[in-house]
DNA sequence: CAAACACTTGCACATTTGTTCAAATGTATG
DNA sequence: CATACATTTGAACAAATGTGCAAGTGTTTG
């Protein structure tokens, strides 16, 4: 009888298949783990994460806003509506002025999220 | 007398200079601020978080890793190298194979880090 | 209604990044 | 010591990303 040839690369052929299992089932949930990384991805850029920390004080507009982070306008501008399409900060209009603040609740709901997924 | 010209644009101008300090105050520490943006721009990453939550309940072997986050193993291997460099995880050999798991001292110093930065 | 201003947006560009293939390393085993 | 195997590493490449300029939008003010 011929021995079962083993298959030559190892993404085919599993060790633990009950860890396996087990992790998989860590991350089975695609689209919540997709919207955990996009959260993450945000924050992970210094000059978002500057701009997030600079508006947990205080609501800031973008001009002062830019000055903060040591940036300019349009940076931060474009900083900002990749925040805002994440529903991390939120805004408010007054004359021509753009003043921008934290989503808190939605923040809340996000940091929820991830505490689900990270416990236990 | 001549009436002060504006400077032509915003960056040069701050509006509320009192919020702008305060702000600036959050992120005076531009290490601290860097570090922290690192730590989320790893977990930013579909495969790199796949990864790290695979590893949150055991450790597993790089072959297993890839098989758990479908993916291959040199593309495992590289972002391995990456969530080590950073301490995300850590890593224990065994003969031929090389065993993956959550650096959790490092993991719970970095959350204090960030709680620290978020709160109040 | 023209000028000033705060902000946004489109474009272009350099840089960074994730993935794959192929080759290299290191370890067990016959 | 040759073979098999798990993992790492280097090179190459396409794709994604952050930034800055210049032009555009919308609002206030004289």
């Amino acid at each position: 009888m011929k021995k079962e040839k083993k298959a030559p690369v190892c993404e085919v052929e599993i060790v633990d298949e009950k860890k396996v299992a087990q992790a998989q089932k860590k991350i089975a949930d695609t689209e919540q783990v997709l919207e955990m990384a996009e959260i993450f991805k945000l924050l992970g850029e210094p000059t978002r994460l500057k701009i997030v920390l600079s508006l947990i004080n205080s609501e800031l507009c973008v001009c002062d806003l830019a000055a903060a982070v040591d940036s300019n306008v349009s940076t931060v501008s474009h900083q900002l509506r990749l925040l805002r399409n994440a529903r991390l900060v939120k805004y408010r209009k007054d004359g021509k002025m753009v003043f921008y603040s934290i989503d808190d609740k939605h923040i809340n709901d996000a940091i929820e999220k991830i505490k689900e997924h990270t416990e236990e």
